[in-house]
DNA sequence: GCCCATTTGTTCGTATGTATA
DNA sequence: TTATACATACGAACAAATGGG
């Protein structure tokens, strides 16, 4: 399962680090030793580390706090799943979309009211999961105030 | 809209090779200047451009190539839609379970058949954004085969 | 409030290996 | 073989933030 670029040393201490995010050996919300430590332990230059643990901040798993240590924010499988999530979701809006069109389909031919409903309880049930792939809950209980979000813009 | 991170010697230099790649001062499939030049243009050691380069390749932007040089693989562009795919997904489902759960409601209550194509037509339209936003195309004649894609059910 | 040790973050310099022409 | 250029690795200096005394 290794990965062939192993020769790499920071590669190495890369793959290792993560392995010990994996195992639970170092966990999230959890400081990892600090870098002097570090290049003890995996005898490497500092250079090395330091390569190694922005790599891995890079990917998401770590986060830096500068006078306090580097502490774990993710597992490898919240990575893996979230990077997952964009493919998996294209083919999942391409469901509902065909779902959708068919569902058109069937209300403008006739007004088959009872059909249409089954169409859209499955079309919802499409879309909960979808929901739920992002890592949002589904409140199926905010009928009370029905405040719709605004939209986030981002940056 | 540039980061504040500006201070930082090797972030100043990632924005302004990405925004020579952006306003095509840097083809795509071309190769940038030498690591050697970069020190020379920018004034700065070999580290910042090393690591410099080394973010825009972890970015997807640039590929290196061993006794050849640094080639230019994709625009900002094309990089900055694939990630901003992700974030503005979510707000995208999020609109659309609310709209989809207002359309539920409104079906359970009567069988006001005109009303709900209104409805869908709508949400027809949100899931067309979803998909172009997600970078495929939006094929609008291909009600002939709506065979049912299998649902992944990941991990 | 002040000093000091620890730690991360940025920058600089250098040496060696490897691939291409 | 030689020259160019990227890739990896080692080492060191400084700034900034944190926490303890």
């Amino acid at each position: 399962m290794t990965d062939v670029n192993d020769r790499l040393l920071h590669a190495r201490v890369v793959n290792d680090i993560r392995a010990r995010i994996a195992s639970g050996d170092l966990a999230v919300e959890k400081r990892i030793p600090s870098t002097a430590q570090l290049v003890e332990e995996y005898g490497v230059s500092i250079s090395v580390v330091r390569r190694a643990v922005d790599t891995l901040k890079n990917e998401g798993l770590l986060q830096g706090q500068p006078g306090k240590g580097v502490y774990v924010i993710a597992t490898p499988e919240q990575v893996a799943a979230e990077r997952r999530s964009l493919e998996s979701l294209a083919s999942e809006v391409a469901d509902l979309r065909t779902d959708l069109q068919a569902l058109t389909k069937r209300l403008d031919s006739d007004s088959h009211a009872r059909t249409v409903a089954t169409e859209v309880a499955e079309l919802r049930s499409a879309v909960e999961q979808l929901y739920a792939r992002l890592g949002y809950a589904y409140p199926t209980s905010d009928a009370g105030t029905p405040k719709r979000r605004h939209r986030n813009t981002g940056t």
